[in-house]
DNA sequence: AATGTAAGTAATTAAACACTAACTTAAACG
DNA sequence: CGTTTAAGTTAGTGTTTAATTACTTACATT
């Protein structure tokens, strides 16, 4: 959360371009979760942080830049919350994966912004640098879930006919599809616990009986 | 710049309210689909129409209203095209699912407007209008699909412990996530060979073997 | 303490856009 | 044939917005 509190009257305190791109990219998303990217003006930008709009000119060449340095954004907090569950030897392959659906609804549920730009204009019919950030994150995300798959199947978690290039796309694209509906229903409902009706349908793929 | 290419001295053929009406929007629909919503201006759908852009206010008293008639336009063409398959008595509840996936990849591969809409800003942050109609769409249809689960499981060829529900939902869910790394891929696949690997998710929650 | 670098600002521009008013004319109907 | 209705047009208005320019000033380095 970047400075809600307005700092003192205005004391023009000069941050680095380094922190300014960080915080800029993190209001982008911030306001992008409430009125959708569209309406996120570079303006809105500015007043959110206290200021001026030529402010994001200096550290952005253009506004597009903003919404690319935001992917940039999310796939450090994916990697950083997601990581150790992927990498949680300590447990086998299929508890991983049902804990994985958790953390990553968790994780959008906290971050609205992620479902704005992942519903947006912006990204599907904008700036063709920004979807193929995007694609790249769910490919490496879905061949990360391919490989849990793997072990599983190694492990003896998983069964051995499973298809882990296929499951690791559906793990996605379940995901995905439960997130639009909670951004078509005004984040109406908790997204995390959507978690059991989204394994509900994954487990049957993937268990050895029942 | 309206009429570009001049067609003809312009014959100025005029048709009625509700023929323009359709007319304006399905090629406003049309436009959705190559460049998104957001990129799809009242002057765009007038030119490529032939008319001059205040036409479109003629018969429609907002730009939003134009999305709105499209979205009762799609809600037509869903119910003419997947209504046969629900109500196909002649098969097994089971068949008809799995033909009801393909089907419904099918249509929306047909007509990128259903896409595009159902990713833009216009939708997830614009008319509240617009979204009700989305979400009474969504709801309606995974109902019909619980309905059948539940004949599915009346008539056999559905196991009996199936949250007939759960599953209409996740049959929503499952394909809307299809569609949004086929947007997101820039349309690059065959969307109705998805239809595979969708079932390939879904079976193993509704067979009663294997 | 002087100085260069870069963070910040105010003011402006040019384009795009939804929407309106006032006028014109095609065509349906008695 | 004449009248009415409504489809269509031209020529705007006001607003919003990304981006630029020319200027100012905080601050790290020496």
């Amino acid at each position: 959360m970047a400075n809600t509190i307005a700092t003192s009257p205005a004391p023009t305190v000069r941050k680095s371009h380094a922190v300014r791109r960080e915080e800029i990219a993190r209001t982008a998303l911030k306001l992008a979760g409430k009125r959708g990217v569209a309406k996120v003006s570079t303006q809105a930008i500015a007043d959110h942080m206290g200021v001026s709009q030529a402010t994001i000119f200096r550290h952005f060449k253009t506004r597009d830049d903003v919404f690319r340095e935001a992917i940039a954004v999310i796939r450090r907090v994916v990697h950083a919350e997601l990581g150790p569950i992927f990498d949680d030897k300590s447990r086998p392959a299929e508890v991983r994966l049902e804990r994985l659906v958790a953390a990553h609804l968790g994780l959008i549920q906290d971050c609205r912004g992620i479902a704005a730009l992942l519903f947006s204009d912006g990204l599907h019919a904008g700036d063709p640098v920004l979807k193929a950030d995007v694609r790249e994150l769910m490919k490496s995300y879905a061949g990360r879930v391919a490989a849990l798959v793997m072990e599983g199947i190694k492990d003896g978690s998983v069964r051995a006919d499973a298809d882990p290039a296929l499951i690791g796309q559906g793990f996605v694209t379940l995901i995905h599809g439960v997130v639009l509906r909670w951004s078509l229903f005004d984040y109406g409902f908790d997204l995390q616990s959507q978690a059991d009706g989204v394994w509900a349908l994954m487990r049957p793929a993937l268990a050895l009986n029942t």
